[in-house]
DNA sequence: CTGAAAGCGCTAACAC
DNA sequence: GTGTTAGCGCTTTCAG
């Protein structure tokens, strides 16, 4: 069996308690036994069960995360590492681990999160992907455990803290970006419509175009998946119309890569032919050719603020729902033509 | 308080003893109670509190991983969430979860695994990254506790449990693959040596030409970081070369990316000029300008895999030692030149 | 087949 | 400042 709270208490000639507040780092308790202590649990090679420490304590100071199911797409998409990498450093600096389980259905992912909560595996949860009408959140909200959520809410928007990019706005900008560069023709590529982040863009998009008298034609609004073969589709289908798009939003850099090189098998050069801005910037972004003018949207920081306010939450029940908005940076490269100034000049 | 095995154990006129045994499927308990106790479970929506379970138990059905330290390329790597996606659905798979930490420094890596073994919030280990001399395997090889590699260790093969692909065979092929189409100057781009990959692949490699009677030149073989920007700077050298290479065995597709976008600039055609053959068969090979011929290595079963054989081991402590390989493939596209015969033909 | 009771290793009142 | 003690909620002998 392990070394325990009483071995070293019986080699430091005190109570467990006392060796359990030197753990806690008690500030009543006198600098020399801290430092016999210590020297106790360093000769001992000493580590707390954290099991014991949570079912006492009632904290585990560890942070679940819902992965997407395993085979879902969102793996490939580079956005997940990204958010996550941003999470676990906001948890490594407070000390808190992660904990996470897939589920293939909903129904499975439900109960997963029901046991890692309800079983007290986790202090507080983040959620990755608001859905609309999300079991797992209306759960957590029941259950008034502390969670964040990396997106926006489908409704009861005050009161869920969540971190978000402003979407509206970005993609506004985005098109009015296209705008400027002459174009008239803008089509939209986006993801599917139960995801928020979606229904944020396409307002963007409509506003830009109507703040700029231009008319919203549905044909040129496509939803596919936040995947490659998306972006192959939507271009097929772009080409045939009969007034073709002379330029492109697309929501993801992951699809503008299968529009990138769907427009390349059909013959169609990018930027003189059809321009493209997408979205993240993630590294592909760059190599791409051509290299994507695309729309930072900082995911890094999307995971690293979740995972920090989450703590404040965990550590304090009183602070208030907040909405945090991560800032976002168009990013030009080279898949847009320039503006008509430009090119008179 | 939440709802406990007595409130159950009460309701269902029964004895706590008999609730835990209902928990545990033990098949000594009449088929009644065990439906009375149940009914009680769903009555009060009873969840088993985990960590009271795993300090009474000693087992946690968890699965520790160490990531990469936030801020390491790797994250950037498809390689990353693949391998995270295979592992997660092996763990699913047996109702196990998953706990991650990370550190910034290696120091801080080994504190949060000696913390998480030592802690027991994990009763098994999976080690992503087999460095030479690696101080987390060395700790978890000493205490005896359960791991498992994916990857290949450094020393004592045959007294770690791992995964890996047959790396020196792989590269040997993708090798052959450029000798067959009748290039002699090959050049290597491979990751840092520290890597047992690395050394597996660069041996294979030269094995290749060894066979094929082609001297090994030192200046066609380079290291760089498993990154975009390894794959710019080594183009750069390797082109300033007097006799340049006609082809390039890269040993990851974001390298060979790099490698494709830095040719393209230059000006150079691909596979015209210059072949590639890259490796891990991710997404984005088959995106890219040309699509990359590529040695798939099915990173998602190095994985599943890993975790299985982990959840093994740890179920059996008598498991013995293994190895296990996953096959590759390689993967034909656009990025290399015909071979002699069909172009004559 | 089921119950009683002793822990698992730690924390947190409550004493002194 | 430090010790004593009673749990945290579950599993697991040991009886019967």
């Amino acid at each position: 069996m392990a070394v325990t709270i009483k071995d070293v208490a019986r080699l430091a000639n005190v109570a467990p308690s006392t060796v359990s507040r030197v753990i806690a780092n008690s500030p009543r308790i006198s600098e020399e036994t801290k430092r016999n202590v210590k020297k106790a649990m360093e000769e001992l090679n000493y580590h707390p069960n954290l099991n014991a420490r949570s079912l006492a304590s009632q904290s585990t100071q560890t942070i679940g995360i819902v992965m997407p199911s395993s085979g879902d797409v969102f793996f490939q998409n580079p956005f997940f590492p990204t958010v996550l990498q941003g999470i676990s450093e906001g948890a490594r600096e407070k000390k808190y681990a992660l904990h996470m389980t897939t589920g293939k259905l909903e129904r499975e992912t439900l109960e997963a999160v029901t046991n890692m909560v309800q079983g007290k595996r986790v202090d507080g949860m983040i959620l990755l992907n608001s859905k609309v009408d999300d079991k797992v959140m209306s759960f957590l909200k029941k259950s008034d455990f502390p969670f964040v959520l990396i997106g926006k809410p489908s409704n009861q928007i005050e009161e869920i803290t969540h971190v978000d990019n402003d979407n509206v706005r970005a993609m506004r900008e985005a098109t009015e970006y296209l705008i400027e560069r002459g174009h008239k023709q803008i089509a939209f590529i986006g993801g599917s419509l139960d995801l928020m982040v979606t229904v944020d863009r396409l307002l963007g998009y409509q506003q830009a175009l109507m703040n700029a008298n231009i008319p919203i034609k549905n044909e040129y609004i496509l939803h596919e998946e936040f995947l490659r073969g998306g972006g192959q589709e939507a271009v097929n289908e772009l080409v045939s119309l009969k007034e073709r798009p002379t330029s492109l939003v697309v929501a993801d850099d992951f699809m503008a890569l299968g529009v990138l090189s769907t427009l390349d098998e059909l013959g169609i050069k990018v930027p003189e032919e059809i321009s493209v801005v997408s979205f993240n910037n993630v590294l592909l972004s760059e190599l791409s050719k051509p290299p994507l003018t695309s729309i930072d949207i900082n995911i890094f920081d999307l995971g690293y603020q979740a995972s920090r306010s989450l703590i404040q939450k965990i550590e304090n029940s009183a602070e208030p729902t907040k909405r945090i908005i991560i800032p976002h940076k168009l990013v030009e490269r080279l898949s847009c033509s320039e503006p008509e100034e430009k090119k008179y000049r």
